[in-house]
DNA sequence: TATGAATGAGGTTTCATTCAT
DNA sequence: CATGAATGAAACCTCATTCAT
């Protein structure tokens, strides 16, 4: 009575999570179109009709994983706890830091892949995620600006371009590893080569900003 | 007998070129599984036997739009002639030719990812594709040589980090066009906004190699 | 606890009503087939669960909606009060009567047609139905009668036979309605149209009865 | 070499007959929902494929059904010759015509039937169905013309009109069939029932028109 | 009495591919 | 070389119904 049953017989929240999980994987891992609703209820610790349940289609149960990817990496910027650095400091800092988390996270950006494939189609509709980039750019403003107050960077970069430099640098070594490293023959994962292209991006980036 | 189709009636090089002309805009739009070879067929000026016929299936189909498509982009970057220019002047045109290159194809954009999304599963079948930009590097690394010889350029630069950084920078402008300009209702595509993000670029990599 | 839906928490009979009333609509709009219980649970003030409780099963509601129907319509021919008036006025009356009803109720009509469909399976089944339609032909016979011996109407005229042709000519009116004034291009649903078809069906029948 | 393999291989009118055959009868017992393409291919010669191949999906197959059952009934009043007989005779001719046709022919009415059901929704895309039933108007608008000349018909009545009583009082024998016998316990399809009512359906046709 | 969660069976449709001519 | 017809396997999805609480 007091205590549950260990088997949780009915756990919707965790049934749906288990679903996304289990989804979010195959579809980073084959694309939208590759991937397979079936193959999905087979891994998933419940049925195909629980994932109609709940997302009511593929599309559906994609769009939620993607929005769960967005909402997962919501506002990690800031975390970051940038305020106390030099400007410069903190800039490297948020570099690195993208760098890292971005490697650490090929599932987001593979899915951000997948719905650049598809013109953003899903994307466009789902106010949830429209909500989310924003901290990012606020983030790099305010440190931008503190910068240009403390005459440590240059004038007239744009928050939303010096996020977009960014990204791109640090994407790029997750997005386009392997054709790149096939074609290259060039290693980009071991922690080595993690950790001396971080240096070079972020001695990009700030190249870019300094006065 | 009279009112045959004006198609040249054997015609098989111009038939190929045609189906591939055609998949490739099935497989650029839709991505592999996206892409139907019933669309393509559909979409050609023959018959879906004739896919079979020419390229064995579907993934030899893909292949073959593959290797086409980097045998397009082969050695563009000789075209160049940037030999005459002083290097921190032919590096600013070698970025911002890749830029536009990029911007002018992103179906080649397109299938990178595409292949990326499916982990170069197919370009490391194969050796046409294996054999391909190896003149970028080449031609970077002498544009690199002459500026550190005339003091123009710092040192410790490798070539294919020097690649990678242009790469990164070019391809996320069209690669995640969809998704960024979504996010931050930005105007990605018109020259304007091109011509703005390409002198950006340039900048970043010159300031970038600049001694 | 403050908040709870106005919603009767106990009323056993109004649920069942409502039930049916959402299930009539649903029967009628897309067939037995066709409806959905979901759609009707949904469109329902309760849930789905109660469907089952009250009705055991898709064919048990659609039953109870069948003879829900018949039971409503059960005897409207005796509050007519036809005693009164002479036989020829009386059957005028009593068809533009039944001619008007029908117009009326086209739900009715519509359930009659899918147990048609069905080769009045459900309707073989049910008691209650059958116990039905009877008032009609008594009264339609006493009628017959009465005008019989006024020497109002021709001998040798059924009433079961009188009833198929009233109701033959005005159930087509809606029964066939979407079909007939489709390839017609006929407006069978005005008031005009209707006083105009109502007043030629009572003379037709008129003209088949009298002496 | 010269002589047809017995077993055509290929044959794909007579595929396309044969599924439509089927089709019919499962569309016909079951109503549109009710038919289950599964069993439709079951009872074909061919595959659940080849139904997809020829007719793009359920609805589409069912579609076809309905235009091919309006081809067929096209311009059977034609067949008549009811030219040499009197204006009177002719039209009892007609009238009984029609009733053995819509009772040899229940199929065609119950498509009917279910396509009012869905409130014509298919026929009225078809243009193919929509220019079907004028023979029947013009037919019959050109004997009562003549029978007017001859001074046998009564003035002021339309030809849709006269059609639609001639098909109400047709159409129910065949339509109303399962629910009307049920209740009366009525005997409605013997040779003899047929005979009967179609007598009756004549006179009453007849006593509506004659002057 | 009431509800949201769950389900198995089966429904419609699509896919890449091959066959017969 | 060329074509329309054909196919099996599997994809996505929906249905009426029942369970656990």
């Amino acid at each position: 009575m007091a205590g549950r049953k260990p088997t949780r017989v009915q756990d919707p929240e965790g049934v749906r999570r288990n679903i996304l999980e289990v989804a979010t994987r195959e579809f980073v891992r084959h694309g939208y179109s590759g991937a397979r609703v079936d193959a999905i209820a087979a891994l998933t610790r419940t049925s195909k009709r629980m994932i109609y349940y709940y997302f009511r289609n593929k599309e559906g149960l994609y769009v939620a994983v993607l929005e769960q990817a967005y909402r997962n990496i919501r506002g990690v910027e800031e975390t970051l706890d940038l305020a106390n650095l030099a400007p410069a400091d903190a800039l490297r800092r948020l570099v690195e830091f993208t760098f890292d988390y971005q490697n650490a996270h090929p599932d987001f950006i593979r899915l951000v892949m997948i719905e650049n494939i598809h013109h953003a189609r899903h994307m466009k509709r789902s106010r949830a995620i429209q909500a989310v980039n924003t901290t990012a750019i606020s983030v790099l403003g305010r440190l931008y600006a503190r910068g240009r107050a403390a005459g440590a960077f240059r004038p007239g970069i744009g928050a939303i371009d010096l996020h977009m430099t960014i990204s791109a640098l640090c994407f790029f070594n997750v997005a386009n590893r392997a054709t790149f490293s096939t074609i290259f023959k060039r290693d980009m994962v071991s922690p080595r080569a993690l950790a001396r292209r971080r240096a070079e991006v972020a001695d990009i980036v700030l190249r870019y900003v300094q006065a």
